[in-house]
DNA sequence: TCCTAAAATGTAAGCGCTTACATTTCTTGA
DNA sequence: TCAAGAAATGTAAGCGCTTACATTTTAGGA
């Protein structure tokens, strides 16, 4: 018995109940000493501190879940990892989970809710404690399993207060209707918009609707108006906007719904020696890191994705502490003029 | 008892045992339909598969966990997530991960190896079964309590055969040997080269001797040659370019550690009214998706981090069914030939 | 000094699974 | 038809922890 234990330690699996008899003492005082050190008296404490670093003890996290019924990990399923979007977000989000002694879980759905589900109930089987999820359109099997379950979850990159979910985000309606604004007051009057793939997707709804909202508001014309769905991914949005381009009467300017489509469209516009802003307008949405630095600099709407993600983190540890906290966050977005829209030449 | 667990069954938090009285077969029969469904004859499994979705049991991975002393959790460490340099490759690891039943847990160490440290501490105490890593520069006693714990592990993004540490990846002085061959092939002679941060990162280390090695070898003058490091971050490049386009005599070249990096290089040049590459020639390493698309665009180094991703992957699978499979494998990059270098114009 | 309540520690019963081993049920060939 | 081996299933002992409850130690006051 002793020596199988000490073969095991030396093997690098030390026990909680190694570590106990190494210290003479007994696997709660260990176990009082790993959750919460104020319980065991400064003697004992440094026993037990010895046994750890001499044995080389890591705690068995799967026993703790078990025994403990809680695994001090979220999990947070994101549409691509392959890709700036969210990855600042979940930097953060991590970031504050970490401080707060939780492990963080991602999974990515392929901007599917058929595959969301599937990650969730993957998530969930690896014991989660809380989930993060990315806008409000969730398979209705996900929300009802959340609920019967009684986790806790948060929905971001989106802000609805009508709607019985925790969220943290912000309109996306709204700010693509800025954004479309920006364009008009300036004296545009043929669009082309470069959407994201709509199927599965509130955000690019949303957005889409915003422009198009912007824009009937001025009374242009169907014709005026010419609109594509793309996936995030540069080759294909320089696709379209060569199309874009082709178009006669050509647009003044493109609204995307997401810079990576904007850098596309710049590119595109760049490569068949169109100025930008000069010939062609470009405005996106996100402001990732890379947007600021792109010549020409895009015009796009800033969302604090940090903030999000820090804000989406602390609901969750809240609600883990039972804490008061609101199911609903709004984070302000605004647009950043830069460098890649301006007045058309003929406007 | 049975009212009990009824309740916790309609609390969403069935067990193994509810879904064996459910169905009315042992505990043991349910976890081999799980485990491998090939050794329950069709009858039951059928009655076990009506019980589970009856109610909605989803399998308690900490308790798997524990009673089978494996996770099916294979943990990665990557310097960080803020950045598409490591995407592609761990969306690759991931998916391949997943179609063998096993879940990434991803961490993150800012690039030291003092924080990688603590978060395989953690990962270990979640229990992976396996270990990703980034390099092949790790702290000692990383290196040690994996041996120890005798846990499956793999260095990735280089290729190092005299060392005794599996890795799947690639020759990192070579090919950027490669890279600064070529701008001397064409003509160039006055280099600027911005590396990425030297400490604690082998890659960019041997990236950097590797393009030194290549112009010692021309007899090149110190004077012909300055180096700057920059953190992988497109601000900071530009602040460096600017430095190095104010120099007298100005480089004809900037070699990159990296395409971030790059991309940084050629803002600032075409901020500054300065053509790439007709003032200035721009190399990278990497070859991110950006890459093709940036105007001009980018020459740099492939490297196939979808394969490698896949590899390493394969690797950890492998050692995990005991299976053979080579400790070394070498991944080949090629430089690719586009737009941001020419000959200098006075060449 | 002794008594008492508070603080510290110990004991042991699970947490929800897997799996070695025991037992039952099915095949199959003579 | 039946015995014997194979296949399927059941029984029950943990896996490494946490924590309710029991017990011991300590501190403080009379």
């Amino acid at each position: 018995m002793r020596s199988k234990r000490l073969q095991k330690a030396r093997e690098g699996k030390a026990t909680l109940e190694d570590v106990a008899h190494h210290a003479s003492v007994s696997t709660a005082t260990v176990s009082r000493y790993l959750t919460n050190s104020d319980l065991v008296r400064p003697a004992r404490r440094e026993k037990i501190e010895l046994a750890i670093a001499e044995l080389g003890y890591i705690p068995h996290g799967a026993a703790q879940a078990l025994a403990s019924q809680r695994s001090r990990a979220i999990g947070a399923i994101v549409p691509t990892l392959d890709n700036a979007i969210f990855a600042t977000g979940i930097h953060a989000f991590q970031k504050r989970l970490q401080k707060a002694g939780y492990t963080l879980l991602i999974a990515s759905s392929d901007y599917s809710l058929e595959e969301e589900l599937v990650q969730a109930e993957t998530l969930i089987a690896r014991g989660v404690d809380g989930m993060m999820l990315v806008g409000s359109d969730h398979d209705d099997r996900l929300y009802a399993r959340l609920g019967k379950m009684n986790l806790p979850y948060v929905n971001t990159w989106v802000f609805d207060k009508s709607v019985p979910h925790a969220c943290v985000g912000f309109d996306n309606l709204a700010a693509a209707k800025r954004q479309a604004d920006y364009l008009l007051d300036i004296g545009h009057q043929r669009f082309g918009i470069i959407s994201g793939i709509i199927k599965d997707n509130d955000r690019a709804r949303f957005r889409l609707q915003g422009v198009l909202t912007a824009i009937e508001a001025r009374g242009l014309q169907q014709d005026d108006v010419m609109i594509y769905e793309s996936h995030y991914d540069i080759a294909q949005s320089r696709q379209i906007t060569r199309r874009l381009i082709a178009t006669e009467p050509r647009p003044t300017a493109i609204i995307c719904g997401n810079d990576v489509l904007a850098f596309g469209a710049i590119f595109e516009c760049l490569a068949n020696r169109l100025d930008v802003p000069g010939d062609m307008s470009i405005v996106g949405f996100d402001d990732l890191p890379f947007s600021q630095h792109i010549v020409p600099a895009l015009t796009t709407v800033h969302v604090p994705s940090r903030e999000m993600g820090q804000h989406a983190a602390d609901y969750l540890l809240a609600r883990l502490q039972k804490g008061q906290i609101p199911d609903h966050t709004e984070i302000e977005t605004n647009l950043i003029v830069r460098d890649s829209a301006a007045r058309p030449r003929n406007g």
